[in-house]
DNA sequence: CTTAGCACTCTCAGAAAGAGACTGCTAAGA
DNA sequence: TCTTAGCAGTCTCTTTCTGAGAGTGCTAAG
């Protein structure tokens, strides 16, 4: 691929993000300072579709790119990014947040704003997360609400129906028993922890340990590692969507999958999560992603690291996407999520 | 108005509810069991029309309900309506569910699975709410979790930043000093009370209770009665105003309001408790809307009681919408919530 | 290798025309 | 007085056609 095919390519897809409109070969002449006349244009854009990077409409309309198009102008932001200098100092905006939650609720909109698109961010999966505090309060009935609070006041709560009754004197001494004991271990480590010491415990027979254990662990056994999604912007997308000439039926069909998907978060978490292996800034184009559903949008994420744990914060927009802010917005939001919890 | 007026329009209601065409006099004058014909169906339509109760699309087309119309149905609907027996078994569906929290949630997804459009509920408003269960849970630095439990598992907790530094002993201690003292009053009564024993601690000069209370004065303080809405199925809505013969541009614009205002969801909140004084089952059609971004869709809603605190369901839709089937979903489902809260 | 020129293709907007759907009105009948 | 058949009139919707415009691919000359 010659360096004139490399510019001609980056001003068609520039040129068409910021218009939305097939780019023709006499317009690429003109602004491209190349000096060439829109003749050789042509040429150059012939070459370009037979390596699938541009494509036409329709006979005689001018070349829009191709995901494979997208993909090619991307890797040369990614390559050629210098530090984000001018974009705004999130972690200034994001400096009040107070638990892990907020601080990512708080992240997602900041994203959705600055990049006018969908904003969000995933919370780190919490197998790893350090157990900071167990509490345990007695519900009417048999039943007991579990409160796990992990490490950076990330909490989680779910009530368990017990067999027997608890009175609230005793739940506050076993909620004491299970602090002392398993504060500080991953979660994974309490729960190995757990089944280990009830073994033991067997053989004392000390009601209140057995029972403290049992309620721990059915507390953190149903406390599945969900990761949880904060996403905000969704209007955005549906200026976006109105903007494609799409087929009236077509857009409406998109716009409604896509909703689906982000009522159903588990679903975009669980893709997510596969998108995101590579780790760092990555962008996923179009029909680069696993779901069909997703094909007519674009993805940009970053993850961020924590010690052992990982999140990420991103955005999804259509593939006609304005990349360079967005890998910028991006890029400078997940560095601020990262060096708040750093911070903490 | 005559008894043949209100059959006529009835008739045409339904039948543009279902369909989604405007009605003419001769579908009329065959469908609605009455033996007239179609010129004196005519004349019975310039009569309700008139009246403001249908309207022409355009001269050469048939009718169409407007918000009146829709209204003087649906006052039908409610006066005859007969206890809802056909309707599945909620309370059922939603017998597994914890917290009010989860129940809420399970209910505004069955009201939408139920209605196919928006279901919404939302949580009773919480200055009524008794105390359950308070906790400090220390974070790094000067920085305390403050965990809130109210009666019926409903959960909420905020980050305080504090002056001063605490350990974890101390802070279990005021807890539980916190929990002997307050459990069991609402949270306005609580807040109260910290405010009065905050004057007599001055004289005593005791640190921890000091503490405590500032403590808890603090989390109760930023624990604004949120009233949290959950809200489901807003996909539904696509499929709903794909429907609509409107323009694009304004079928776009008007979804794009909407879902700027699930996102907002405060704003929603607001308007919904404003539409629910009058208490029980009521519908709020199109323009009788109060916020004019609401004039596309009509509400029903239906509160539910549970001693002292009023929550709502409802779903949310356009103004065609199977008022029906959406008013025997909703009270089915306010019963069967009202019922499983009241179990409790 | 580049470029001017040209024929060709396809879309888009607008005009025209015909079909179809309903209505309102009128005048006759019960 | 109420109902109804009949009919002219109106408006939309779809189809067809047309011309303008945009942009391309190809060819032949520089």
């Amino acid at each position: 691929m010659t360096d004139r095919q490399r510019r001609i390519l980056a001003s068609l897809v520039a040129e068409y993000i910021d218009q939305g409109e097939p780019v023709s070969s006499s317009w690429l002449a003109e602004h491209s300072a190349l000096g060439l006349s829109s003749a050789t244009v042509r040429n150059i854009l012939a070459r370009l579709e037979e390596q699938g990077l541009v494509r036409q409409p329709h006979t005689s309309a001018g070349r829009v790119p191709t995901d494979s198009g997208y993909r090619r102008y991307v890797d040369v932001l990614l390559g050629t990014r210098r530090r984000s200098t001018t974009s705004p100092d999130f972690q200034a905006r994001l400096q009040r947040a107070g638990t892990v939650g907020d601080l990512l609720e708080h992240a997602s909109h900041e994203l959705s704003q600055a990049s006018q698109q969908i904003g969000f961010a995933v919370a780190p999966a919490n197998t790893s997360v350090r157990l900071q505090h167990i509490d345990f309060v007695n519900l009417e009935g048999t039943r007991v609400l579990v409160i796990v609070v992990a490490a950076g006041g990330q909490i989680s709560h779910r009530v368990i129906d017990t067999d027997e009754r608890y009175d609230s004197a005793a739940l506050t001494e076993a909620a004491n028993y299970i602090n002392s004991e398993l504060t500080g271990m991953t979660l994974d480590e309490a729960r190995q922890a757990i089944v280990e010491r009830m073994r033991e415990e067997r053989l004392l027979y000390d009601a209140l340990m057995s029972r403290a254990l049992k309620l721990a662990g059915s507390g953190l056994a149903e406390m599945q590692p969900v990761e949880t999604l904060h996403l905000q912007g969704a209007s955005f997308l549906i200026d976006g969507m109105a903007g494609e000439p799409l087929d009236r039926q077509r857009a409406m069909e998109t716009l409604r999958v896509l909703f689906r998907m982000i009522e159903e978060k588990h679903q975009l978490v669980e893709l997510l999560s596969r998108s995101i292996e590579a780790g760092g800034l990555t962008v996923v184009i179009g029909s680069e992603n696993i779901s069909p559903d997703l094909h007519p949008f674009s993805l940009v994420i970053s993850t961020f690291q924590n010690g052992d744990r990982t999140g990420s914060v991103g955005v999804i927009g259509p593939t006609r996407m304005r990349y360079q802010r967005a890998i910028s917005v991006v890029d400078g939001v997940s560095r601020a999520v990262s060096r708040l919890l750093e911070g903490q």
